[in-house]
DNA sequence: CGCTTCATTGACACACATCAATGACAGTGG
DNA sequence: CCACTGTCATTGATGTGTGTCAATGAAGCG
């Protein structure tokens, strides 16, 4: 992005915006979590979304007036937030960001489209297995696995000792491989 | 969009594209369903996503050179076809077209993401709370069902024998009241 | 009227979540 | 340098919620 965003530190729970305001911008978590939340008219609240480090949010409030969510700091956070007349000022004008930010979009919109219908798999076993294939990197049979397992776990929607059982009866049947910080397909 | 697209007829279990193909542009469903499939090297493979009528596919491919994934005909399909230069130099020309795409794409990002994070929950009860908690209309308490729902089932990740009885034990309950063709919360 | 699909309810089994315990390892502080 | 602490990875035992199979009624449709 050719903008500088401001920086702003939230003690946690410290709410960041809520439903109703007028949109200031869009934000990028740089540390700590954000909790995207909704309330109910029976005041059930709904969590849309938790932002970590890297991940933006609020992207479409570029095109609304008003939140139609809360965002508070789960834990103490660091947020840059991006000001909504300059960033869209640069989608009117600069050709270059404002294809890069569209793209960005329909990368992630694929992205996340595969992450749900992967959800559609019931079977930890065919889910993982699925997962693996489709992070798999050029030669089809090698994946690397950044982070921690726990949080490959979270992110198939898995608890992480269903996960650990998975990897272990797959490398029993030698259907993968595991080696350190990455698996491979057999 | 301002694109007039060319229509294609598609048999059952015809192919639109496959990995590897150049990029001819994106899709919309008509009729039918598409599903967009990704091959591992084992030969495993793993459904991405699957297109119903009025949803668009393959908006990535506007900013890559080769399809990363195959596109076949579930049923008997109808698709709207606009041609990638085309799209393209519409987005570099016309600033409201681009400022929809874009804004469009960023509303997918945060529904798909919500969509994401209800299926975190793992209790059915309260998965369905949540999602009738985030489709609730202007007064927060009603939610309109369009379609049917073994759909709507679909959407949440329920199979339609558990959303039935867990709607009818929620009405039971006097969580819900269910009237045609919507559902009120109480 | 058959035929199809949807909505609904019942019965049952199993896969996954949950609780619990252990070892490995890194970081910390005395 | 060594207890101490915390987190992660791992495996075991157990229960339950959800998936699955099955049957029925209702509604739309040719």
């Amino acid at each position: 992005m050719g903008l500088k965003p401001t920086i702003r530190q939230l003690a946690a729970g410290e709410t960041l915006f809520a439903t109703g305001d007028a949109t200031r911008g869009f934000f990028v978590v740089r540390k700590g979590q954000i909790r995207l939340v909704r309330f109910g008219a029976s005041g059930r609240e709904t969590v849309l979304f938790v932002a970590r480090p890297g991940e933006r949010f609020a992207e479409a409030s570029l095109f609304a007036g008003t939140y139609h969510c809360d965002a508070q700091a789960v834990t103490e956070s660091t947020v840059a937030c991006f000001p909504k007349t300059e960033a869209l000022a640069m989608l009117q004008n600069d050709a270059d960001a404002r294809l890069d930010l569209t793209a960005d979009f329909a990368r992630q919109v694929m992205e996340l489209r595969s992450a749900l219908t992967l959800r559609d798999i019931r079977s930890a076993r065919e889910r993982l297995l699925a997962h693996l294939v489709a992070q798999a990197g050029a030669d089809g049979r090698t994946v690397a696995i950044k982070g921690l397992l726990k949080d490959l776990a979270a992110t198939i929607g898995l608890t992480p000792e269903v996960l650990y059982r998975t990897l272990a009866q797959l490398e029993a049947q030698r259907a993968i491989q595991r080696g350190d910080g990455t698996i491979t397909l057999t």
